[in-house]
DNA sequence: ACTGTTGTATCGTAATACGATGTATCGTGG
DNA sequence: CCACGATACATCGTATTACGATACAACAGT
């Protein structure tokens, strides 16, 4: 397709600009994820377990989810996912349920702890992502990554 | 639904869209970061070295870095970075030198090796950024996070 | 009922960020 | 130029957690 580009795989090389933007991205990410381990800390929960949570309130259409669902969300694998939801049960944030149809599966569920604290979280992490907008923002290059040498010059 | 809350933080109470997006953003965080991990692991990288490296050549205005900046940089206490640099250095990913100026700083600087792998590994993110756009876009909230129940979309 | 597939659970292991602590270098006042 | 506190980097032992390997239970099709 395109003759340019003198790239093995056929990307363009990065300018500075490309690596410092793509850099603070990633340190806008990082620190996104350090507000939101000192947040939920401070209410005595862990970062998986805020996620785990918010998985399940913030679930498309549903209030509960089944293990695999939440291990997809999550991008782990369902074992731990199994483990992050025993140690959630035991701190009474959420519980387990049957499904009717089908036996195998098992429904995650908040409980009404975990429905309060994860409200009051999520408005915090909501303003933060609000001020932090800036630093969050995608590096939008101007198109699909291919047209030559990059953006600015 | 009851006009009245008491949510006592002056915060007003999340819609289950809300919820939606804020778990969907989350979601699309672990995404990239498990794109990232895969990635960088199949050249031999663990996904703090990348960071490491990105934070070296993505550092605004020079392409080095101290060990108490990259710490800032990645949200990290200083020996945690210490202890990243030493293995870092051990893969040949990365070279300390001395600061010329004050003794106590230590340079950490991209070596050939590192700076190969790290544009052919940046190349690639920047793509996946590309992709995922849609679900890393900040949910945005009409206004700072405030006025009546949520934008209706 | 038999067999392959899907979903959940258990156990031992490895990786890594942290607190506590130690050492070197800097800057400044006496 | 020496003493002192502050700053920067480094080392060690510990705790948390995601993982692979493995096992068990329930479903679906023949």
């Amino acid at each position: 397709m395109r003759p340019m580009s003198s790239e093995a795989d056929g990307a363009a090389p990065l300018s500075k600009r490309d690596f410092e933007a793509l850099a603070q991205f990633r340190s806008g990410i990082r620190r996104y994820l350090r507000f939101s381990e000192e947040t939920v800390r401070r209410d005595g929960l862990t970062p998986q377990q805020y996620q785990l949570l918010l998985a399940l309130k913030g679930f498309p259409g549903r209030d509960w989810a089944t293990v695999r669902e939440i291990a997809e969300r999550l991008q782990l694998r369902h074992h731990s996912v199994v483990e992050l939801i025993n140690r959630a049960q035991a701190e009474g944030l959420v519980e387990r349920g049957p499904d009717p149809d089908d036996k195998r599966l098992v429904r995650v569920l908040l409980t009404a702890v975990g429905e309060r604290v994860l409200a009051r979280l999520s408005a915090l992490h909501r303003a933060e992502l609000h001020r932090m907008r800036s630093v969050l923002t995608l590096p939008l290059w101007s198109d699909p990554p291919d047209g030559a040498g990059g953006s600015v010059a």
